[in-house]
DNA sequence: ACGGTTGTTGAATGATCATTCAAGTACTTT
DNA sequence: AAAGTACTTGAATGATCATTCAACAACCGT
């Protein structure tokens, strides 16, 4: 046996970035190489293939955002101010320059429409995980009396996700931080109505 | 002279019919060919190049979605029940088979981030053009007394354009009609409250 | 310190891509 | 009907793509 040859972390994060910056399609073997300072063949060694590359990358980035989304919403006095925070957090996102301005998931869910089964499976397993967040999140309200049962968590949960997808493309358009803001704060409140 | 050689048109839409399916990058000059029955000497005598024939496609898109634009509001007793027509056809378009399942502009806008100024200003041009249609469905509510003016016409719109672009990001993950239906009715009170 | 094993390297491969162009074809004009 | 003009055709081109692999280098147990 020989020691660990890269950090694998760093590899798929370096390839998110990639990815995200060109879309999957236009990111060649040459940019990755470039991006993660990996070999194509240490690539193929250690992930099959450019798609198998995608798969890991996306289930990284699945464990990175799972890992931060409670930290939206400890220290807060209230759910609501966390998710105030989430929003906030995605509208500074999006109109950052950095990798970050797009979520990687849901640019793969957008691009990748007509792919294996394989890379649709793990992009539902994304979105879903970060589902289940955000109904955990209005389960919590609705015990605290933040919000009442007009609406079920799961129905304000897909209102919510439909619209931070909505920000995000809407994002894509170059508009003004206070347009976002704004966007975001409306959102808000028809969620939490 | 000679004669008509092709019609643009029926071109134009065989090529946005391709684009749909693939996706911009992925579509090949032969998926092309093959779609419009063009040659590819054809496609560059007329259209220049590959990002000739995008722009062109765009174009005829946008014009083809702009006639049928009012249509959703006449012959409505209100402008919301016109409102409501035209969501319910974009869930029926989300969910058919066709190439009508998505917006060819949006789908433009998510992949093709990074293109040629070009390519960026048709994009724009047709999203203005159809936030355009939206602002002055609003105001003419607001004439007839059907929303108030907590908020303004370009307020409104951009709320539901955000939403209309998450409501077909969302019907990506393959829901139910229902819960489309669910969500675009949720959105239609949301942006009308 | 040495042999064996495993990871790394990067040039080579064949497929596919957008694009070109010379030859062919059909229409219009005279 | 003949000649000219404009459009169509599709094989050829060079670039770029994902992928492979044989040579190489580094680390392990001994």
């Amino acid at each position: 046996m020989r020691s660990a040859e890269f950090d694998k972390e760093k590899v798929l994060r370096a390839a998110i970035a990639a990815f995200v910056n060109k879309g999957y399609n236009k990111t060649s073997m040459q940019d990755l190489k470039k991006a993660t300072g990996l070999h194509p063949g240490s690539i193929y060694c250690a992930f099959e293939n450019k798609e198998g590359l995608l798969i890991a990358a996306l289930e990284q980035y699945n464990k990175d955002r799972s890992g931060e989304f409670s930290d939206y919403f400890s220290g807060e006095k209230t759910v609501l101010a966390g998710l105030k925070n989430y929003l906030m957090q995605t509208v500074t996102n999006c109109t950052s320059d950095g990798p970050q301005r797009v979520c990687f998931s849901q640019q793969a869910l957008s691009e990748l429409t007509e792919q294996t089964s394989a890379v649709e499976a793990v992009i539902t397993k994304n979105l879903n995980d970060w589902q289940q967040g955000f109904i955990w999140v209005f389960e919590q309200a609705l015990a605290a009396g933040e919000i009442d049962n007009s609406r079920t968590a799961k129905q304000r949960t897909q209102s919510l996700v439909m619209g931070i997808y909505g920000l995000r493309t809407f994002a894509h358009t170059h508009p003004t931080v206070d347009v976002l803001e704004e966007l975001a704060t409306q959102l808000l409140e028809d969620v939490s109505r």
